[in-house]
RNA sequence: AGUCCCUUAGCUCAGUUGGUUAGAGCGCUACACUGAUAAUGUAGAGGUCCGCAGUUCAAAUCUGCGAGGGACUACCA
């Protein structure tokens, strides 16, 4: 007894994926899928690692699901696909998610609690879920590593980070600058974006606001005594101010008046539209009555009139007095107090013209930079620049009269503030100097330290910066080499992200993260980055021989020797280094510079990180490419962050990218296109759903749905219909397939019967899989796994199971285990076994179980897992496009006759005579010849006859071939629809006869060929006509007595046929059969008594006049019925 | 505010280099078929291809300006 195809009760595609699960385990299938394939063909691929302190979501199974269908697909073509998890472990998510935890905050750290201990509680939280995260990958079964994961807060990864920074240290691409944060004087801290956007920090506060006059030098737009009028809410950066910012496109005017509080004659400048709010009150256009002559200080209406207009850009590069001149930028001066524009610049409030204060503002930073305006910053008591005010919030000394007053009255302690805040002093100096054009008071929302309750202070804090801008052109050109999935990301989002690209502030002021590997002296003047530790255990040495330190922390590490162990004898972290003080080449002692490295430094130095390069794996890397991922795909989020430090990274100290092909995929939504969230409650379990789908129909509806870019609407209606028509399908295919091989003990024995020798709609069936496999093949290998499910989805639903199988089914069923049968045998095999390989990529657990109920009856693979084969070759020579086509002829006109029947309530079980099929062209009539057999059987007809138009019978239509038509004679196309559409049959029949048309339109001359026309057939004058682009069928109804009896006799095999299944009879039982006997039908029986006996399996028919035993009574046709009884012989 | 993506039937999506009757599946209605039955066929209903303007003989498709939805980044004198 040979083994038999295993029969399934029925689908479970969780259960499935269960048993898959277990067998892969058993026989560590994924180790051997990377074990047997070749050393040196790798296919490197880069897992973005995920922060193991939070639960895994739905979006998660996508983004993975996506990376495990190209690894998978490698891995089929022979490329060794390694895979290495890795966690990423540092950042502030974890260091909140540890305060809550602790009921402390940032300042309890090292006082309340060590630094130590608070980073080893983080390092316990950050891998909580780990376990969580290995079921999820497990059970949504993508293949990756997870045994041996780079972790990014090892010893190993860190040396490897350090290495990095070492290098761009040494390209001279690192400085320590400033940027504009958000600064808490009171506290003493900068604060992240993060803690600002907090609720409660934002409050309404009232402040002295000035619109103050800028005395424009001579220049050869502004008269003379003309003044800038800018505003602020921040009066106390006025002194600070180095520049004025106008918007380029916004209207400005030239305002002649007078100053409310000197009296004085002044020119201003300001935007149009703020005309309005400014000169109001007092201020009115000068007329008869109020004339700018009679003007005295005291008078109740001030005049003014317009003078000029200009536009910002008029206005850019005109300079002006310094304001409150204190002191000057201690660089490039002479840059400074000039006219600069930006577009940020609105009309809303204010002026129109903004006053810049680098050293205070964001945007004014930015704004100043571009144009090259110095910010106020002044050389302080070690020649280091500084800004006009101090850390705790004071005016340095160069102030005079404000020197050492707080800017803000909320700095001093409680009953010590004075009278006036400094906002008030500067507006009554500046009224007094007539600077000052308007004074008020004004309510804002400003925000405030969350700690100290007391308003922030934007403001310039030293960070360490890597000189992107530097090196921006090569990265945007290396960028180009990328394949981005999709396209417009990289070249839109992501290449305009690095065009415009600022310097990357490296500095993080947190506890839990890679510390920054620089030290420095305390003046500034001497520093080191340690790249190894070797290194660093070197410079402990020598500041242990200077008497800095008393012993070497890493005393216990042994250089060169790569073991675990080994790098566990000391830490890199914050709470280990910050410790270490080095001494300098002049013998001055260098302390840590205190801040972390942005863990996103951290993941974009995985590539070479994971696998501790170049303390290790140096000829992996350097040699065998692996510092270079050949895919990689994460989220469209990471356009800016992985995508990002990845591309950076690579580029700066390679001068390659960091990956060839990258997908970002968007995001994964409700079903309503909602973002899901736990708070909104409409995120989807993932642990839920895949043991309720399964993780195939998951996976497969999250492909074949949408394009991975764009947003997936997440439907679990989705996942059902894929899980029925798809999976459904393929399981029933299977199934038929099972049964009957399993009756005939076909085990793909047989020597394979040659194409040749095979029939029509095996040789069709055949060529349509070699197109798919060519199809998916270029579906995957361009990165579109949608393309590749949807096309796979589509031979197994419409060509291979609602075509080949049901056109075939009798030839499974039917006659002896002859050529043809095995022929049919061999073609749906190949198809099921071709269809798992292709479709394992996107659904690895059913196509596996699928392929080795296949595989175990016919070994006709040694590998004992799909994922452990080759995919498909493509035989050209079985792919046959005109076949297709005549097929794709037959199933038109199949559908054609079937749509005839049903608007006449013909059924389909009543055999017809004839159909008639108009020719066109010999070229169609070879085709349509050639499947002629198909199409009549399906249809239940028997002849086709071909029409060719002698008689003229036929009524034609002709439709002039746009396409070809517009090329040469666009212009005149809708004379030429016009007169087309009024040829008569005679036009139209010579048309076709002359091969073409000549004739005059518009006075030019056209001459039309064949090609220009497409003439098909639009009636046969007295039949029953279908007609459905070019083909027309037309179909005799005449239902004859002998085509009636056959359709009784049809109409008896149903039934019997339903009745052998209801009594549960195997298929291959024979029975014997007794009819009451009625005139009416006896003679369709008799007539046709052999083809119900060997369709039915039938010993014997008898018509008796009495049935005897358990019996089927049914009704023939109208007012006849008879009863029936079958037994098993 | 900038950048990018999306918008086609009730729903989910196709729609090639512009070509004149815009398609599929699901859902709905009706009728069939069935030795694959958690299938299948046929027919019907269902469209302002988000809007406006432009280019063109011809626009769902190309260009511009808008609208709505989404994402990222940044800021407000």
């Amino acid at each position: 007894m040979s083994v038999k195809y295993r029969e399934h009760k029925g689908l479970n595609l969780p259960s499935v994926a269960k048993e898959v699960l277990e067998k892969w385990k058993l026989e560590n299938t994924f180790e051997e899928s990377v074990s047997t394939r070749d050393e040196n063909k790798p296919f490197v691929f880069f897992e973005g690692p995920p922060s193991a302190n939070g639960m895994p979501g739905i979006h998660h199974v996508m983004g993975r699901a996506i990376k495990d269908i190209f690894c998978r697909y490698k891995t089929l073509k022979g490329y060794r696909v390694e895979r290495k998890a890795g966690w990423d472990t540092h950042g502030l998510p974890v260091e909140l998610s540890v305060e809550k935890e602790l009921g402390i905050t940032k300042e309890d750290i090292g006082t309340k609690i060590t630094i130590e201990e608070y980073n080893a509680a983080c390092k316990k939280t950050v891998m909580r879920y780990t376990d969580v995260w290995n079921k999820l990958t497990e059970e949504m079964g993508y293949w990756v590593d997870m045994s041996d994961p780079y972790v990014t807060y090892e010893n190993k990864y860190i040396e490897s980070v350090w290495w990095l920074l070492k290098e761009i240290y040494n390209k001279d691409l690192m400085y320590k600058g400033y940027t504009i944060q958000p600064y808490s004087p009171k506290a003493g801290t900068g604060l992240s974006s993060h803690e600002i956007n907090q609720p409660g920090c934002y409050q309404d506060v009232t402040d002295t606001t000035v619109v103050a006059q800028f005395k424009a030098k001579k220049n050869d737009v502004l008269p003379e005594n003309t003044y800038f009028l800018a505003w602020t809410t921040t009066p106390w950066t006025l002194p600070s101010n180095t520049a004025l910012c106008v918007g380029p496109k916004i209207e400005y005017v030239l305002v002649k008046t007078f100053n409310q509080y000197t009296g004085d004659a002044v020119n201003l400048v300001l935007a149009r539209p703020l005309i309005g709010k400014q000169l109001s009150g007092k201020y009115a256009v000068a007329d008869e009555e109020l004339t700018m002559e009679g003007f005295s200080l005291g008078d109740k209406k001030i005049p003014y009139t317009l003078e000029k207009e200009f536009i910002g850009s008029d206005l850019v590069g005109i300079t002006y007095e310094q304001l409150l001149p204190y002191t000057l930028p201690h660089e490039n001066p002479e840059k400074a107090f000039q006219v600069i524009s930006g577009n940020f610049v609105t009309t809303e409030d204010g002026t129109g013209i903004v006053h810049i204060a680098p050293t205070f503002g964001q945007d004014d930073a930015q704004v100043a930079k571009d144009f090259g305006v110095p910010p106020m910053l002044v050389l302080d008591e070690n020649e280091n620049p500084v800004p006009l005010i101090n850390l705790q919030g004071k005016f340095r000394p160069e102030m005079d009269e404000f020197a050492g007053l707080y800017v803000k009255n909320e700095y001093y302690n409680d009953g010590e503030a004075p009278d006036k805040s400094v906002d008030v002093l500067i507006a009554i100096k500046l009224k007094e100097e007539n600077k000052a054009f308007k004074v008020e008071k004004y309510v804002h929302s400003y925000p405030h330290c969350w700690r100290t309750d007391k308003p922030i202070l934007y403001y310039p804090l030293d960070s360490w910066f890597i000189k992107i801008t530097e090196n921006k052109g090569r990265m945007a050109e290396l960028n180009k080499t990328i394949n981005w999935k999709p396209k417009s990301t990289g070249e839109g989002r992501f290449g305009n992200w690095l065009e415009g690209a600022n310097d990357w502030n490296l500095s993080r002021s947190r506890f839990w993260g890679i510390p920054i590997p620089i030290w420095r002296t305390e003046d500034r003047t001497e520093q080191i980055c340690i790249g190894s530790a070797e290194e660093l255990k070197n410079e402990c040495q020598k500041a242990i021989d200077a008497g800095l330190m008393d012993e070497n922390p890493l005393a216990g590490f042994e250089v060169g020797n790569m073991d675990k162990a080994n790098y566990e004898t000391f830490d890199f972290h914050k709470n280990y280094v910050d410790a270490i003080i080095l001494v300098s080449p002049s013998g001055k002692p260098m302390t840590r510079e205190a801040d972390l490295i942005d863990v996103w430094f951290d993941s974009g130095s995985m590539p070479i990180a994971q696998r501790h390069y170049p303390f290790e794996n140096k000829e992996l890397v350097d040699e065998k490419g692996f510092g270079q991922a050949d895919f990689i795909a994460e989220g469209v989020d990471q356009t800016r962050g992985w995508f990002y430090t990845l591309h950076a990274i690579a580029s700066m100290v390679f001068d390659r990218t960091a990956y060839k092909n990258v997908i970002s995929n968007g995001l994964v939504l409700d079903k309503n296109g909602v973002k899901m969230s736990k708070r909104i409650g409409n995120a989807v379990e993932p642990f839920e759903n895949l043991s309720t789908y399964g993780a195939d129909a998951t996976r497969w509806y999250m492909i074949t749905n949408a394009q991975p870019w764009d947003n997936l609407k997440f439907d679990l209606d989705g996942i059902t219909e894929v899980q029925r028509k798809f999976f459904g399908t393929l399981y029933n295919t299977y199934g038929f397939f099972s049964l009957y091989a399993n009756v005939d003990e076909f085990s793909y024995s047989e020597e394979e019967i040659p194409l040749n020798n095979r029939p029509e709609i095996d040789r069709w069936v055949t060529s349509k899989l070699n197109s798919l496999i060519k199809d998916v093949g270029e579906a995957f290998e361009s990165y579109e796994p949608t393309k590749a499910g949807r096309l796979i989805q589509g031979f197994v639903t419409d060509q291979m199971s609602n075509w080949y199988v049901r056109l075939c089914r009798r030839r499974f069923w039917r006659g002896d285990y002859s050529e043809d049968k095995i022929a049919a045998y061999q073609t749906l095999y190949t198809c099921l076994e071709t269809v798992a390989v292709l479709s394992s990529p996107i659904a690895p657990f059913y196509s596996d179980q699928l392929f080795n109920d296949l595989n175990k009856v016919s070994k006709r693979y040694s590998e004992k897992s799909v994922h452990l084969t080759t995919f498909p070759t493509i035989d050209e020579n079985a792919i046959d496009i005109d076949l297709e086509e005549r097929m794709s002829i037959a199933q038109k006109v199949c559908s054609m006759v079937l749509s005839l029947r049903k608007k006449e309530n013909i059924k389909v079980r009543q055999p017809l005579q004839k159909i008639m099929v108009p020719v066109l062209d010999q070229n169609f009539a070879r085709r349509i010849e050639a499947v002629k057999d198909l199409i009549l059987s399906e249809v239940n007809v028997k002849e086709l006859e071909l029409l060719e138009d002698t008689t003229g019978v036929l009524v034609k239509k002709i439709k002039p071939n746009f396409k070809t038509i517009g090329k040469k004679y666009g212009k005149h196309m809708k004379a030429i629809i016009a007169i087309t559409n009024q040829w008569s049959q005679d036009n139209i029949i010579a048309v076709d006869k002359n091969k073409g048309w000549t004739g005059e339109i518009e006075g030019d001359s056209i001459a039309l060929e064949t090609e220009d026309f497409e003439i098909s057939t639009d009636d046969i004058p007295g039949w029953l006509v279908a007609t459905e682009g070019n083909y027309t069928v037309a179909l005799d109804e005449t239902i004859s007595p002998a085509l009636k009896n056959e359709g009784i006799a049809r109409e008896f095999v149903n039934r019997i046929q339903n009745l052998r299944k209801e009594s549960g009879l195997e298929v291959t039982d024979r029975i014997e059969l007794q009819i009451k006997s009625d005139d009416k039908i006896n003679l369709a029986i008799n007539d046709n008594l052999n083809y119900i006996c060997s369709e039915t399996l039938a010993n014997s028919l008898d018509l008796v006049e009495e049935v005897k035993g358990e019996k089927l009574v049914f009704e023939v046709e109208e007012g006849v019925s008879t009863e029936l009884t079958l037994s098993k012989v």
